[in-house]
DNA sequence: TTGAAAGCGCTAACAA
DNA sequence: TTGTTAGCGCTTTCAA
């Protein structure tokens, strides 16, 4: 009762294993009578060809790597779904691994997809600093960087206009008259929350507004730290006119604790978070985001990947960044009439 | 520059591959003296063991396959991060894979898990009747079933009460003094769209009030639906005066269409839903759910698909049914003043 | 405490 | 068109 091998076939159909790997293979070559003897051995004892043996001999896996630091944070389902999609119709198989923001399991699930040779690797890396993929960098194995680019290692990467859409987000709470803008930061450490900073700061500097050093506050990309910070920003003496918060989570600490203190979004606040959340449509004022296209993160870095994957000759490290979208909805269409 | 070897190894540290095998497993019986020499060649050469190499003479992959029907449904990462937990914790690996609510991507996958000799299947069916996974079936594979029951097979399975969940929330309702309770059904195919409607129905009976059969309107369990069949129950001459809406993104539509007519939730509309929602406590009135507790339902499954995976012996089948929890909020706090 | 050698299931020359 | 055979990198007897 244990598992049919190529050999078993090969004996009820009455001929070498090798016959059976062409049919298997589809490589031809093979006579159409013997085919169907050989097909009709597969099915009658239920053979399933054993892929690590395949990829003993081949030394390739067809098996991708994907790395993401929170599988509960919707943002990433959907780039894996991207990856996924293009990663299928290569005839490539993902397999996901979450690291929940761990350099150091995210060292941990980098060793163990190598050993079990994926043959790429996808990843958003929990630290930037990247030292946790030494070994798959000593490997030389096709890398290519999501969302967050490796410091330590010169890797693909595939990011999405951090400045860009910070910028135009506090371009457009400007534009309606706002002076004292705070900005919830993520950690300063890392790609995302620095960029975005940046993008905010250009606006200002642009319409030569000073930064107003007590409106930037640095958060960790999570709802309670987005939580705590718009309680302190509504506890102010003199209060922000505008919200800027860098990432879904933090945006919906924010909202939250908007609702919780009375502060009139819409009204007294206006308000415009960095990323799409499902909230965004059902609270009141609806909220004005900046949106990423997730999907098409995904399918690029599968594309680089596979190209990476497949060339044989030089590489030329890429980077690509794609642009986000300002969607203005009721959270900041008001006018500053302080 | 291509991977070094076991082999590699061995001649560094002049010992045999055998020697060098049982310093990577650790087995002992290895004098220290050569354990030395061999950690020191294995860190030289950044030799890492092929797991692919060792599955094929050890016979399992200390991997196992986790289906999902729908990555982007916050249900399912958090039953995953339960599994992975647990199985991280034995030492093994969780490949996760996303139907898409497609039977033939299933069955598509189960083949690739199959040939990739996974140890175990974890498996939230896309298609309860269950024939896209005989193959995994004929191979004697340890399988559970999660959240969804599987026809057509004897397996393990693990299911949160749907009868008692939607039970306990339709009894609430008509605690409340709701006569008119109108619910959005899932497919009365699946396990949960059914029983779901039973709980409903039982709750009714037990309260003498009669099936108001024009009030039981069946979805899709998709945003959509939830959406149209609300709009529905607002334009009917008498409407409703309570909604069950039978799961999470049926209600996340659902409250879309109450919000656009401008339907009084928590005055002439009382609300609850299967399952918790992100949007829950940010819509006023916050919505009251039955809520599923997710990541225990994710370790259980693999402490069942463990013991199987590790058992030799007779195995009996077990059935777990985890029970939900009903979370009032305001949604439904109102009486009926009709 | 160590080594020699067989073999896991498959593919890919090379021969026939 | 088909078969023979040598590995792929590892673990595991069995001997020494």
């Amino acid at each position: 009762m244990s598992k049919p091998t190529i050999e078993d076939v090969a004996k009820l159909a009455k001929v070498s294993t090798a016959t059976v790997s062409r049919v298997i293979n589809k490589q031809g070559g093979v006579r159409k009578a013997t085919e169907e003897r050989i097909a009709k051995a597969i099915s009658q004892l239920d053979y399933i060809p054993n892929a690590v043996a395949r990829s003993m001999v081949k030394k390739t896996t067809k098996t991708i790597g994907v790395i993401i630091p929170d599988i509960n944070n919707p943002f990433f389902p959907l780039v894996v779904s991207g990856i996924e999609q293009q990663a299928r119709e290569k005839g490539y198989f993902t397999v996901l691994c979450n690291t929940n923001e761990s350099p150091e399991i995210e060292r941990e699930l980098t060793q163990i997809l190598l050993e079990r040779s994926v043959d790429g690797l996808i990843v958003t890396t929990a630290d930037e600093d990247g030292k946790q993929l030494q070994s798959a960098i000593d490997r030389g194995i096709p890398i290519v960087a999501v969302d967050r680019a490796i410091k330590s290692f010169e890797v693909d990467t595939v990011l999405v206009g951090n400045i860009d859409g910070a910028y135009q987000a506090t371009r457009h709470l400007i534009l309606q008259g706002h002076k004292r803008i705070a900005i919830i930061c993520g950690p300063q450490n890392t790609t995302p929350g620095y960029e975005r900073f940046v993008g905010f700061k250009k606006a200002l500097e642009e319409y030569q507004i000073p930064l107003p050093e007590d409106l930037v506050l640095e958060g960790d990309f999570k709802e309670e730290s987005g939580f705590k910070l718009t309680q302190k920003l509504y506890s102010m003496q003199e209060r922000p006119t505008a919200i800027f918060s860098s990432n879904n989570l933090m945006t919906v600490g924010c909202v939250k604790a908007v609702m919780e203190t009375g502060w009139q979004m819409g009204k007294e606040l206006a308000f415009i978070g960095f990323d799409d959340v499902d909230i965004a449509t059902f609270v009141t004022p609806s909220l004005s985001v900046v949106s990423r296209p997730m999907r098409q993160l995904g399918e690029l870095a599968f594309d680089i990947l596979y190209e990476k994957m497949t060339s044989t000759g030089e590489w030329v490290r890429r980077h690509y960044v794609l642009s986000p979208e300002l969607k203005i909805r009721q959270s900041c269409t008001i006018k500053n009439t302080n």
